[in-house]
DNA sequence: CGACACATGTAAATGGTTACATGATTTT
DNA sequence: AAAATCATGTAACCATTTACATGTGTCG
């Protein structure tokens, strides 16, 4: 929480090629969707804060265009030479450590407070909403297997689909581990 | 974010035994602290209001005794049927979908932009951080393998620590083939 | 006697979501 | 003509962390 990492989640959609608000956040959603996602609340607003500080500039929509709007009304934006050291400078230090909440695990742990039947169905719904992120990631290393652009970037991009799919697939098994164990000496 | 899940962390907690502020945090840190945690800024205030809607009570220190504090100003409470039946029908309705946020991953799709020795340094850092969070697992699932008491309820806590050690291991597999990438072919 | 763990709280700031408000363009 | 998607933003609210403020008991 203390750093604000919306800045350089724009900045480095940007640092791609131009793009607006609209549009970044289709990027984020289909490139690090899996393990970040912005709202509107903080994107707009954030994108003001770069372009004040110098770390963008709004060009004309046309230009030497990747990602322009199809709509009138738009702003594109462009990531200038101080946006890309202020994004270096970011991955140049320390991550910090994501704090992990799961609900579904907190239902797990205090499951002997209410009915099983309620706790299968949330693993249910979990293992669907895995087993569907999980075709997205595998659909995802497909296009990045298949990609002819950005050749110096798909180790990368591979990596974090990579650990989408470990991750994914760890929770898969528990999920059915869990609902096996519901089916067995569960109901006691 | 919609539902305040602090007051059923606390009241789950209670179920097991009544405490005090400093106490319950202990406990959670200890039992569900690898998937949740809570700060002092919520907790007190959180047991201040379950307290004015009945759901837990106040006692006097030395009752029954569980969990008793050592020092000597402190508030003990205990929960109400309220309370149970409040947990109960949190744990009656759907979970909502975790929010997930991994800066490490943000780093790895970035990594482009900077250099590659600092995607390492953070790689190895939460390489270690998940050992040490791995070793704790094993040692809380032998604690709930020879656990004589809370019979009823460890199944649903050994649960919990097998999802533990199933994403962690996920994780540092992760870890180690991101490792190699960056030594093999990660440098053209 | 100093450091550390125990113990309880409050206040301010931050980060983030959700709902609202508005309107154009495309698809059905 | 209606519905969905594209597009930009603001305001209110909520959750959460961090820093502050205070004091006791225990151990070396």
């Amino acid at each position: 929480m203390r750093e604000n990492r919306t800045r350089f989640i724009l900045l480095g959609m940007l640092e791609l090629g131009p793009s607006h608000g609209y549009g970044l956040r289709q990027r984020i959603d289909e490139s690090v969707g899996q393990f970040w996602q912005e709202s509107w609340g903080q994107l707009y607003p954030t994108l003001r804060s770069l372009l004040s500080e110098g770390l963008i500039e709004e060009v004309e929509p046309g230009e030497e265009g990747t990602d322009m709007p199809r709509g009138r009304q738009s702003r594109v934006y462009c990531i200038t030479d101080a946006g890309r050291a202020a994004l270096a400078e970011w991955l140049a230090g320390d991550a910090t450590p994501s704090v992990k909440r799961d609900e579904l695990l907190l239902r797990t742990f205090f499951a002997h407070n209410g009915d099983p039947a309620s706790l299968r169905r949330n693993i249910e719904a979990s293992r669907d909403r895995v087993r569907l992120a999980l075709a997205r990631v595998e659909a995802s290393q497909r296009m990045i297997a298949a990609s002819e652009t950005y050749l110096d970037r798909l180790d990368w991009w591979a990596m974090t689909a990579r650990h989408g799919e470990l991750q994914l697939r760890a929770h898969l098994q528990w999920c059915d581990e869990a609902l096996a164990l519901l089916d067995g000496g569960g109901e006691r």
